[in-house]
DNA sequence: TTAAATTGTGAAAACGCTTACATTTAAAAC
DNA sequence: GTTTTAAATGTAAGCGTTTTCACAATTTAA
């Protein structure tokens, strides 16, 4: 109820209290040695005069301000907002407070960012997202071994080796493969594919395909790997560039997509074109995102395990802090969550 | 390509470059009264040593660390994760950072989370949102006249008069009252109206749909006002609502909703029982989000200029930092977004 | 009892930077 | 060629904590 801009310091705290300033220090980081009659003495006037730490001067003598920074290309993205908002979570439950850092597509600028945030002193950076890894141009992620010199690195989504870099992903090679494969068993023979991003976790999903088709003994051809080159919100993008490829004569029984919004883009067109879904045509998402469930029918959608990955990541990089020797990498399978927009 | 745990300091610096600390620090805040030749002589030494200022030391002395606290209730809304993005984008191009923090929805945490970013020095806090405001025990607001004491609040959605609190919103009521009017207009007279929250603008939206019936002279019932209490991510929470209020023998020819998602729903909703949109039944969101055009047919939404208004909390906040007397409430006209859900 | 160990406390030196003030140097004015 | 003024730099005192080390007071052990 008192304090205006809060100038009162351990000193006001130590002459009120009649204790000296290492005594008042002493309550703040509840070292022991501090005797309990003190203690309750100190906390009482710290009480009672509105006293409020100094983030600035204990990160000076500590070291650490118990931040944590969140890179993210886009947080308007759901899918990467999901998992910030569970890392964010996770994180304050133990304590520690996340710097967020929307940082875009561009290289250079996920490079600026984790540096602005490194000399903002944060004790780790979390890259969420498959985009802060570039599997065309290797040097591109320099940035990400420089700054692991300087503290921890977790990954979510992606993998990298490198020392005291941590990486927490899916394996969407296999899951995609299954998912692929699963149409495959229900008969379906020209299966679409549909990505829009070449990121870590998008080169994976693309293998996957292949390898399903492969294996399968079906063609695969290049006219049915069709890359969606729009903006993330503009679904109406994704099913222009459909269309297209349907105007050009390419018919498909089912389509496989790398993200739940290429999915919808797809039931869309469907729906437009008067196929049936998912009688004539199956369609199949990625992320088992809210988004798989809006549509009618209901979106059939891997679930690449970003709960689970996210809660391993706050806990791996928990133990990272805590000095004690975690896993490098760790990778979950994904999970087909069957849903109506393919045949039971 | 040299440092690690950087523990280079200003003395290093100065030492290398034949200098005192206060010429170093001068070009490290550019000040103005520093030779070229010596500024250049030292950059370059910094530059050589690897050096990067320590930003606690920093912030000690500066008292400020030009940072900005984000909250948000949950940042994998998308509706929300819009606005954070655009404001950390705008924030982080004028040189301040963002220090993002979900609470959830409960109030004892909102005051929490606040009072810890006060804790860690930021400069100024923007609550994104209106839940932060509760409309009906309005001591629960006391955190934000609490913590305007200290620094200034930024409240996007909602708002609430107080010194050092600055509100910009949509109004709500009139666009929510225009949506209804449209509908009337096209001779719709068994208006639903769906909506899941009580905050602020929730409240505004819902007066703005019953002056409407009001003064068009339609039946205003309690039935016709149907609360959807479902996790947001839980469409088919919200699609069961609907569909119980149907059951029960209800019939609009109508539904304006709170929230896109509500909308996405009761679309969902037609096409399970056949109705068809928009001929049997019209259908307006809110917020004109990307969801409204994932669906088809597409979605009729009122759009409340989150975008405009994020810019224009921005400029608003750097105003009130650089000590500039701004306006305490921005108030912006919504848009009604036709599409394929309502009759042309 | 007395020596040794333990516990609680204080004085003062960091931590790495900013900045008011003092001082030197260079340029301008006369 | 002085004197005035301005520009560039240095000195040193903070900023608000933490923490080492020393010391006193209290237990414990012998």
């Amino acid at each position: 109820m008192a304090e205006k801009k809060s100038k009162i310091t351990i000193y006001d705290i130590s002459k009120e209290a009649g204790v000296s300033i290492a005594t008042v220090s002493r309550v703040l980081n509840d070292s022991n040695n501090v005797n309990p009659k003190t203690r309750e003495k100190i906390t009482e006037v710290m009480e009672k005069m509105g006293y409020k730490p100094n983030a600035f001067a204990r990160g000076l003598g500590l070291d650490t301000m118990k931040t944590i920074g969140i890179l993210c290309a886009d947080s308007s993205d759901t899918y990467l907002a999901k998992a910030v908002y569970l890392i964010e979570e996770a994180l304050r439950q133990n304590n520690y407070d996340s710097l967020l850092c929307c940082t875009g597509y561009d290289f250079q600028n996920k490079q600026k960012s984790l540096d602005l945030l490194i000399s903002k002193k944060v004790d780790a950076a979390i890259l969420v997202g498959s985009n802060f890894l570039d599997t065309t141009v290797s040097s591109n992620n320099n940035y990400i071994k420089e700054a692991a010199k300087s503290i921890p690195i977790m990954l979510l989504n992606a993998c990298f080796e490198c020392q005291n870099v941590y990486s927490l992903f899916c394996d969407d090679l296999n899951a995609t493969k299954s998912a692929v494969e699963f149409l495959v068993k229900k008969g379906r023979k020209k299966i679409l594919y549909l990505y829009s991003s070449k990121s870590y976790s998008g080169v994976k999903k693309l293998e996957g395909y292949k390898e399903a088709l492969k294996e399968n003994n079906l063609s695969l051809s290049d006219d049915y790997i069709v890359y969606c080159n729009s903006n993330r919100d503009d679904v109406n993008g994704f099913v222009k560039t459909i269309e297209e490829v349907y105007e050009k004569g390419l018919r498909f029984d089912a389509v496989v997509s790398s993200e739940d919004y290429l999915a919808i883009a797809a039931l869309k067109f469907a729906i437009k074109k008067g196929i049936s879904v998912p009688k004539d045509l199956s369609i199949i998402g990625y992320n088992n995102s809210p988004m798989a469930l809006m549509t009618q029918p209901e979106i059939t959608s891997v679930d690449n395990r970003l709960e689970a990955l996210s809660k391993q990541l706050v806990a791996t990089l928990l133990g990272v802090l805590e000095g004690k020797e975690m896993p490098a990498k760790t990778e979950y399978k994904g999970i087909l969550i069957e849903r109506d927009s393919t045949e039971s």
